[in-house]
DNA sequence: GTCTATACATAGATAGAC
DNA sequence: GTCTATCTATGTATAGAC
């Protein structure tokens, strides 16, 4: 569908992505197990909760942060957040399990882009437009997931690697055509990927040096194609073997 | 000194960072708040109490690791941990400073090393070979930086960036001998920062995998290298822009 | 030096008033 | 739907026997 490179700007107003669509999205996936029925109150508590979790989580980490800091961190009794989760465990996994919507995104962003060259280039972009917008989801999602129960975690790798898997995809499928060199398309996915994690990972750094996400994407985006490019072929001659 | 390119077998038979070395350190560093005066029973405990609190807090993070945990995967009752630290909190800070000792090696390392692409390739392989061996360090030290005081957390904040600075250094004096092309130098060693954590951040992975560290060395410092690179200049051109 | 037993604080979770 | 008050388990830390 979308055919035009977006900046990120007109990226961020498409997508919705607030804390308020995030809020409702949790919501209802997850009427079961809040007690609250009416919507409007329940997304409006939603958002205080989630916020002051994430918030709270990101400076000294989930296991650190108690209920009671929840609480008060959230304007509401300890009585009121139990009727928005059943367990801090459950909450969690709640928080958790949200994220999945940007492997979502990032298919539908991809889907008729032929070329391979704009299709790893929008690939990057995408994600890490993803990450700029839901920074705290994705800081949360990485550093908290040894805290999942062992179900949770396999699910959390599954989906690491299957947004891996779709760079490892589109390096094949230009190598097939002749516009990417061979490599370990594996082994370069994997470290697209690091680069693009640092991006929410060290956000205080690039925040100081303000490095904005533009920038970001078209240095990521330029270095693997410098690697991947046919000619100019660097990787056994020069200095470096 | 070292002039010859080492492998990673020779590398680490060469730098003494076993667990009993880095205890032994660890020891010497911190006589005042050990009680134990005897040097083989102290180096001993340490050995055991360190390498259950990065087993046990690597797998669900320090704060979520108990001292009655501690004590049980340790083989050392209660009482007997506290006469090697004050408080957690202490422990936490024990083993934090000595990762300190990465950068002296790695400064070590790439003395006398003239040439700007050996060097590079020498600082991105001794940084790797390091997070090899003292992996549960390196990963501890990353994802509990966060639990730090005030005062310790800006220590390893600066730690971060004055490795980077290594980095930059490099690029800049290769940049300067008209070795490498012009770029954002902080940016680029920011990425390969990133890269270089990744191996440790996700060794899980790259086990599996059976990727090894030379492998990954090789493919970090000829991705860089092709970016780097002044002939064949694919930042302008090409299908990118 | 190391252990067992215990003090004391704080955590997660819930009951029942409003 | 939200609050306050409270239960119980578990946490860190220490005292004192051996």
């Amino acid at each position: 569908m979308p055919t035009r490179e977006l900046g990120f700007e007109e990226f961020k107003g498409l997508v919705c992505l607030s804390l308020e669509d995030m809020s409702r999205e949790l919501y209802k996936g997850n009427r079961s197990s809040i007690k609250i029925k009416k919507e409007q109150v329940a997304v409006k508590n939603l958002m205080k909760i989630i916020q002051a979790a994430l918030t709270l989580s990101n400076k000294k980490g989930f296991a650190a942060m108690s209920l009671r800091d929840l609480s008060r961190e959230a304007g509401l009794s300890m009585g009121a957040l139990y009727t928005y989760f059943t367990s801090k465990e459950d909450l969690l996994h709640m928080i958790q399990r949200q994220s999945a919507v940007v492997f979502r995104v990032l298919l539908e962003q991809i889907e008729g882009v032929d070329d391979p060259v704009q299709r790893l280039r929008r690939a990057i972009r995408t994600h890490l437009f993803l990450s700029e917008i839901l920074q705290n989801w994705f800081y949360f999602t990485y550093m908290e997931a040894k805290n999942l129960a062992k179900e949770e975690q396999k699910k959390a790798i599954e989906g690491e690697l299957a947004t891996e898997r779709i760079f490892v995809d589109i390096i094949r499928d230009g190598t097939a055509r002749g516009v990417f060199r061979e490599c370990d398309s594996e082994l370069m996915a994997a470290l697209i990927k690091a680069m693009l994690q640092d991006w929410y990972l060290k956000r205080w750094k690039y925040r100081k040096r303000k490095t904005d996400v533009e920038s970001y994407a078209a240095f990521v985006a330029d270095m693997v194609q410098a690697y991947m490019a046919v000619q100019g072929d660097t990787r056994e001659g020069g200095a470096l073997t």
